[in-house]
DNA sequence: ATAACATATGAACAGTTGCTCATACAATCA
DNA sequence: TGATTGTATGAGCAACTGTTCATATGTTAT
């Protein structure tokens, strides 16, 4: 509605190509959602976090484990594994001290692949 | 091959799993790969560069018509679209004084939208 | 030429991130 | 009980990131 009133101030130059810019606004989804996806992306956007999840793939595995697959600190691991728990995308379950971890949703395995498939287009 | 002598210093805790760590370590992909694959991710880690890749999913657009669309600075605008540029995935075409930006695979939005049926399945 | 406009770019700054280190917590075992 | 072991967590920090601001570059119009 008044969205064009709202972004005239910040934006310094003149808008070129008005037709398409309301186009383009018309089928843009809603802001709260590309920044979800944002943050979904940010998570996936560290290679320790990357190799822990790629390493529950294969099977749940306990904090101490994957630091050793990893070769990083269990301090470093448990910092990673609680920031993958906070966004749901591990779970854990407990057996006397050791805590195994693993995924909350095989689907991220789809995402991962499509990502995989875009690296290696490149030449 | 020597990997788990390389690792075991760093990791200040025992292996418990010892089997299901080797099985794992023989199925994970290049660290190189992976290192790649969380790059990508952090690009689309920024709510900024996800809407400008939305945006381009459905028109060309000018750095002008970007920044009122987004209500942002054309500078900082201008700042993102090199980063997408130097990680290949928009490319340009220059009119007269005005940039047209476009996505150079349309590939991306396959992986947009396996993130969006993720955000979805969350309760 | 000079002015106007679209875009690019470098410096600077605040905010964030991922690790380390020390330590706390929790479960098991002696 | 105390010692050991697996995990969690808070503080601190160096490195990185995204924006702003000022300014440069390049194109068009006058």
């Amino acid at each position: 509605m008044s969205n064009k009133a709202q972004t005239v101030e910040r934006c310094d130059c003149t808008v070129i190509h008005e037709e398409v810019v309301n186009r383009v606004m018309g089928r843009m989804p809603e802001e709260e959602r590309l920044y979800d996806l944002a943050e979904l992306f940010k998570v996936f956007g560290d290679s320790t976090r990357i190799k822990i999840l790629w390493a529950l793939f294969e099977s749940e595995m306990c904090v101490c484990d994957i630091a050793y697959l990893l070769n990083m600190t269990q301090s470093a691991i448990s910092h990673q594994l609680r920031v993958l728990k906070q966004t749901k995308l591990v779970k854990n379950r407990k057996e006397g001290k050791i805590v195994f971890y693993s995924l909350e949703d095989e689907h991220i395995k789809q995402i991962f692949d499509q990502g995989m498939i875009h690296i290696s287009e490149d030449k």
